[in-house]
DNA sequence: TCAGCGCATGTTTTT
DNA sequence: CATGCGCTGA
């Protein structure tokens, strides 16, 4: 058995050295402190301090001390939290068990174990490695009787957060339109961030306040009874937890003898209340995190907490790490740049070894549709010079400018991925199977209830479920159990009671059924028992094709579901759990080659050869929603900031000076930011389109040979830009608003108002 | 029960 | 523009 074992982890340990390895040959020369360079040393020591720079060192193997550590784009912060754990653990005998670490994604904390594991040749099974919710869930599983929690509690997600708000307020009769269920969930949400129950708020007689107080409470009692939880109560319970808990407290605090908490920056109060908490003088806790990458703050994370860890822990060490070994000289001096216009930094100044590098290319486009057709005919060129496709990103600020660069790649034949959207577990068809699931679990589970009562539709309407709803409601019982009331004491028509009693009776048999099963024999047994495959193989649209196999996807998914040995819940519930956590599409690392399209959020931590910053105008990029807020404008300017360090080779930034917003076209101006960037490390450039004669001289949209390069040997006309008057043989004077596809422009007559025409046929002149 | 219409709306997103 | 939501009528 010992011998299984050990072959085991050699072979494992094998692997991650020849990808290594590998990694290594592709390595720019020059990338002194790579994690890769290390583990090449370690194979023959095992020296885990070996190769880190000076502040990398300190960061890594102070004791004693509690840390905070500032850590720049591309300076290596994952890899100091990795090495300090092995050091710890090495020189320090630190147990597996009495180190926590705490990550801001789920992805970051499977990574962030398996490097561990990795540097230590060995699994580390026994160490709390989490997000703020995973660890705080895995807290109330284990303490859910002190914590005044059902055992059977469920995690809601947003959406059903959302759901089940709208219907404690339909139930406080308050109008949708003049009470935004939305901004409830808003409300509700700020107050447990910020650790505030609903009896402890004083509305001072504020009208609005008391509403909101009052949907508050009614949504607390609502969950109690249900057994549900949202993700801000696992934070704020857990909490609560501790502080009603004293000797609970203590054990964890005794246990714990080592807290890492990674993107500190991004907490919010409850997340800090809850470290202050755990960290006495008698364990340690070291922090990372970078102020100038918050990017969260409009979700409550609270920058101010990193002058609160300085206050709290007064003798803390602050170690910065500077040197970055992602980007050339240029792309940092230009976030430098930028970032320095943001006020309250803790001040840090990235350097490099390397070189300047490429010149950071600023290309002003016509439009949305030049500016796609210049990225694509940027990423076609850096292909030809042998490069990859997945060394190339496209960044921009909303989702909804994916859909032009999408369109152009895909005429263009290169092969691309959209990171974002929906998600794996948010899809309706994987959310009605998991209710089942939930209602099997825990029958008094309202949003599963409503969810699925009549999906697929078995007759039970919207007047039977509002009356289920008005009992539940006056008899303060849960939707499961007024549905009870009602067929035992018959107060609906009988085929309404016979619907019911058939649910009813669905569900029972399910639980029955399933009880003994694997864990993926009763999701596939759950599916066909319900009859959501039935209703979806009805349809046959495309859509619902893959709605059955993302329901095939989700009976694989539970196949290779594995149990962590830290949960002792039913592999059901825990399961579910994890659905609710997780978002289900975690970027896998992939060696397929394709661009990748995602937002300036998404991109964080993401490093890429050659990146495009798109849409950098006023309104997009800082977006208009920021105008009014400096404070907002400076999280936008982290955002560009996070998103120029994401380059490593050659950045390019692209605006357009006009762009389909809203259904209409309007003219953009340049983002400040493109002002606050020194021209010294800008080479820019513009669209120009050329007019000899009667044709234009536009080729992008065939052969992506697009020329931005003016060409003397033509004889232009004049110069086509828009606001440029121009007079037309028959309309007379005008102005050019647009251009409208290829061959046609939009011009604006001061006597027959708005024309588009051809250019092949109206010969205009300019003016 | 469900299709279809009209209207409002329009960041970022993990947990 | 384009999506999503609520409401209405068959």
């Amino acid at each position: 058995m010992a011998f299984v074992l050990f072959v085991v982890t050699i072979v494992v340990w094998l692997l991650a050295v020849s990808n290594l390895c590998s990694s290594v040959a592709s390595m720019a020369a020059g990338c002194y402190g790579c994690d890769h360079n290390i583990f090449l040393l370690q194979c023959a020591a095992m020296n885990i301090t070996e190769t880190l720079n000076t502040p990398q060192h300190e960061a890594v193997t102070t004791q004693d001390e509690n840390l905070m550590i500032l850590a720049g784009a591309g300076s290596g912060k994952t890899r100091v939290l990795v090495r300090r754990v092995a050091w710890l653990m090495q020189e320090k005998s630190a147990s597996p068990r009495s180190i926590l670490a705490v990550t801001f994604t789920n992805k970051a904390a499977k990574e962030m174990r398996e490097r561990i594991e990795t540097l230590m040749a060995k699994p580390i099974g026994g160490m709390w490695i989490g997000t703020f919710h995973g660890l705080a869930h895995r807290f109330l599983r284990i303490h859910w009787q002190e914590a005044k929690l059902p055992e059977s509690f469920q995690i809601i997600d947003s959406e059903d957060q959302h759901r089940l708000i709208r219907r404690v307020m339909k139930n406080l009769d308050l109008e949708e339109k003049e009470w935004p269920p939305k901004q409830a969930l808003w409300y509700i949400n700020n107050k447990k961030n910020d650790g505030i129950r609903s009896q402890s708020i004083d509305s001072y007689g504020d009208v609005s306040e008391q509403t909101m107080v009052k949907v508050y409470q009614a949504y607390e009692e609502i969950c109690q009874r249900n057994g549900l939880v949202d993700f801000a109560e696992l934070l704020l319970c857990a909490h609560e937890l501790w502080l009603n808990n004293p000797q609970i407290l203590q054990h964890y605090q005794q246990q714990f003898k080592y807290i890492l908490v990674d993107e500190f920056q991004d907490t919010n109060d409850i997340q800090y209340a809850w470290l202050r908490l755990l960290t006495t003088t008698t364990n340690n806790i070291a922090v990372v995190g970078d102020d100038d990458q918050s990017i969260y703050g409009w979700r409550g994370a609270n920058m101010e907490n990193v002058h609160r860890f300085q206050h709290d822990f007064p003798n803390a060490k602050i170690i910065r790490l500077e040197q970055n070994y992602r980007s050339t000289g240029n792309i940092l001096k230009a976030a430098n740049a930028l970032i320095s216009c943001n006020s309250n930094r803790l001040g840090k100044n990235l350097w490099t070894q390397a070189g300047n590098g490429e010149a950071i290319s600023l290309y002003a486009a016509f439009n949305g549709r030049d500016e796609a057709y210049f990225v694509v005919n940027k990423i076609l060129n850096w292909v030809q010079q042998g490069n990859k496709y997945n060394e190339c990103a496209i960044l921009y600020r909303a989702n909804a400018q994916s859909r032009a660069f999408e369109e152009t790649l895909m005429r263009a034949n290169i092969p691309y991925r959209v990171y974002g959207g929906m998600r794996f577990f948010e899809r309706a068809e994987i959310k009605n199977a998991l209710a089942y699931l939930r209602l099997v679990a825990n029958e008094n589970d309202d949003p599963a209830f409503e969810r699925i009562i009549n999906m697929p539709a078995r007759g039970i309407g919207n007047t039977s479920l509002s009356n289920i709803r008005q009992i539940a409601k006056e008899q303060n019982i849960s939707l499961w159990q007024a549905m009870k009331n009602i067929i035992d004491n018959k107060l609906r028509p009988a085929h309404t009671c016979n619907a019911l009693l058939a649910f009813l009776n669905l569900i029972k048999r399910m639980r029955l059924e399933i009880k003994e099963l694997p864990l993926h024999e009763q999701v596939e047994h759950t599916l066909h028992l319900s009859g959501l495959i039935k209703h979806y193989q009805k349809e046959k649209n495309n859509k619902d094709l893959s709605r059955i196999e993302n329901l095939e996807e989700l009976v694989s998914a539970t196949k290779e579901f594995t149990l962590s040995e830290d949960e002792d819940t039913s592999p059901l519930m825990a399961f579910l759990a994890r659905a609710a956590l997780e978002s289900g599409n975690d970027k896998e690392e992939s060696t397929d080659n394709f661009v990748s399209l995602m937002t300036l959020h998404a991109a964080k931590g993401l490093e890429f050869q050659v990146v495009f910053l798109a849409g950098m105008e006023e309104g997009l990029f800082p977006h208009q929603m920021s105008f009014d807020k400096p404070q907002r404008l400076e999280e936008e300017r982290r955002l560009c900031y996070v998103g120029i360090t994401r380059a490593m080779q050659k950045l390019y930034l692209l605006h357009a000076n006009s762009r389909i917003l809203y259904g209409s076209e309007r003219r953009q101006k340049p983002s400040r930011f493109i002002y606050e960037i020194p021209d010294e490390h800008l080479e820019k450039t513009s669209a120009k389109i050329k007019i000899a004669s009667t044709t234009i001289r536009r080729k992008a949209t065939s052969t992506f040979n697009y020329s931005t390069t003016i060409n003397p040997e033509v004889n232009p006309a004049f110069d086509l830009k828009l606001g440029q008057p121009v007079e037309h043989a028959k309309f007379g004077e005008g102005v050019i608003l647009n251009f409208d596809g290829d061959n046609r422009v939009q011009v604006r007559f001061k006597k027959h108002g708005i024309k588009v025409l051809s250019l092949e046929y109206a010969k205009l002149k300019p003016l």
